[in-house]
DNA sequence: CCGTTGTGAGAGCGGTGCTCTCGCTTGAGA
DNA sequence: TCTCAAGCGAGAGCACCGCTCTCACAACGG
C-alpha cells in the first residue's frame, strides 16, 4: 500500500499536502470565510488553474479541511482520555480531563473549531467521508462512560417513557451495552457540552461571562452527573471541583 | 418623532424596508455566505451601487439582519413568556414552553439562527448595536425564573468555591434579586439549550438522533431543575413529562 | 426661485471560483 | 528502447462579487 510509486505519486502527495498546508494557514488567519483558492495558489507559487488537479473545487478543500479537523480535535479527545485513563483517575476526573482539553483544543483552533462545530456552509453538505473522523470526541466519551460503567456502575438516570423508542435505537447505534437512559444523557450532554464551548467562542459570553473556564468545569461536573458517573466513593457536595 | 416629514424621507424608509426583505429571503433560501448586494439589487429592480446609499457595505446590512434576528427570536420567547404565564402554569412548564419555542423559531428560521448563535463571520465583530437585542431571550429566562423565586422559591443550586466571585459579579449584572449559584446555573443553561438547538440544526444529530423534539424536552427539564426550578408541590420523577 | 442635498445610473477596479485549451513532462507498456 | 496516453502547469477567459467614483437629475428648504 505505501510503496514508493515514483517521482510522480510522491510529487502529487507533497503538493496536495502543501496546499492543505497553506489553506490550514490561512483558515486560522481568516477563518472559512475568506478561504481563497487563488490566494492559496499565489502563496504557493502556483497559478490558480493549476489546484483544481488536487481538489476539484473549493468545497472539496473545505472538506479536506474539514475532516482534518474531526480528525485533530478526535485526536485530542482520544488522547487526554488515555493519559487521564493513565494515571488511573476516577471517572468523573477522566470526564472533566476530556472536556477540559476539547476545550482548549477549540481555544487554540477557534477557525477550524467554527468548520465544524459552526454553522454549516450554505449548500454544502458533509460528505460520507466526515462521519467517521466526526464521530470520535463522541466516541471517547461512550469509552469513558463505557469504562465507569463496568468499573464502578452509574447511577443510571430516569428516561420519560416517549423517548424509550429513540433511547433503545439509539442505544443499538451507540452502545448496546449501555442503559438506554444513560445513552439519552449521554448524547444530550454532548450537545450541551458543545453549546457551553461554541457560546464562549462565539462570542455569546462577551459582557455576560468572564471566568469562563470555571464556569465551564462547574458545568461539565454537572453534565458528568448528569449521565450517572458516580462521585468516587460517597456522593460528595455537588458543586465540588474534581 | 415619527411625524411623516416627507416624500423623502418616506420613500427611503420604504426602500430600506424592502432592501431587508429581500435580503431576508436570499438569507433563507441561501445563507448568509451567498448575499449579495448585487443579487438583492439586480431583484429589487435597482443598480448595485444604489444600495450603498441604504447600507454602506455589505456588513452593515447583515447587522441589520442580525438585529431583525435577535428581535425575532427575543420576540418569540418573550410571546412563549406570556402566553405560558397567562395560562398560570407552573414554572416548570413556563419555562418547558420558552425552551419549545426557542427551539421552534430557529427550525423555521434556520439560516437567521445560523447568523446569531452560528459562527460570526470572518473579520466581523458585533456592533454595539447588537448587544440589547442580544439579551432579550436570555432576560426572558431570568424572569421566568425570577418569577419562580419569588412564588415558589428555588431548589439553589450548590456552588464552588471558586465561582464565587464570578457569580457576584454574574449577578451584579444580570439579576441581583437572585442567588448566585441560580444566575450561575441559569447562564450554564443558557449555553446548554442552545448548544442542544445547534447540534439539531446544524446536522451534528443526523445519524444519530431520530426523535429529537422529545430529546430536547428531555433535556429542557433537566436543565430547569438543574438552575433550581420547583418540580410543582412535590419532587416528581425525574424523567416525567412535563 | 435658487442652491443644496439626496438619489440612481453607469463605468470601472481588483478580486473571486471555475473552465478550457495548449504545450511540456513523465512513466508504463509495446 | 521507443511511443503514446496520462498528468501537469500556465494562461486566457467567463461570470460573478464588493466597492468606489463621477455624473445627471429630482426633490426640497431657505
Amino acid at each position: 500500500m505505501s510503496t514508493i510509486r515514483g517521482a510522480r505519486e510522491r510529487a502529487r502527495i507533497e503538493v496536495t499536502a502543501a496546499i492543505k498546508d497553506e489553506a490550514r494557514r490561512q483558515l486560522a488567519a481568516e477563518g472559512a470565510a475568506k478561504l481563497s483558492l487563488r490566494a492559496v495558489a499565489r502563496e504557493l507559487g502556483m497559478v490558480s488553474s493549476a489546484l483544481y488537479r488536487y481538489f476539484p473545487s473549493r468545497d472539496d478543500l473545505l472538506t479536506a479541511l474539514i475532516v482534518d479537523a474531526y480528525d485533530a480535535i478526535g485526536e485530542a479527545a482520544e488522547a487526554a482520555h488515555a493519559k487521564a485513563a493513565g494515571q488511573a483517575a476516577v471517572h468523573p476526573a477522566r470526564w472533566m480531563a476530556v472536556a477540559c482539553d476539547v476545550r482548549d483544543w477549540a481555544l487554540a483552533h477557534p477557525h477550524e473549531y467554527a468548520l465544524i462545530y459552526g454553522s454549516p456552509v450554505p449548500g454544502y453538505t458533509a460528505p460520507q467521508a466526515t462521519v467517521g473522523p466526526a464521530s470520535r470526541v463522541g466516541q471517547v466519551f461512550i469509552g469513558l462512560v463505557r469504562d465507569a460503567h463496568v468499573a464502578e456502575g452509574l447511577a443510571v438516570p430516569s428516561l420519560a417513557a416517549e423517548l424509550r423508542p429513540e433511547a433503545t435505537r439509539m442505544t443499538a447505534d451507540l452502545a448496546a451495552d449501555l442503559p438506554p437512559a444513560v445513552v439519552v444523557s449521554l448524547v444530550s450532554a454532548w450537545a450541551q457540552l458543545f453549546g457551553l464551548i461554541s457560546f464562549e467562542l462565539f462570542g455569546q459570553f462577551n459582557r455576560v461571562v468572564e471566568a469562563r473556564e470555571q464556569l465551564f468545569r462547574q458545568a461539565v461536573h454537572e453534565l458528568g452527573r448528569s449521565v450517572g458517573l458516580l462521585d468516587g466513593r460517597s456522593a460528595g457536595a455537588a458543586g465540588t471541583r474534581i
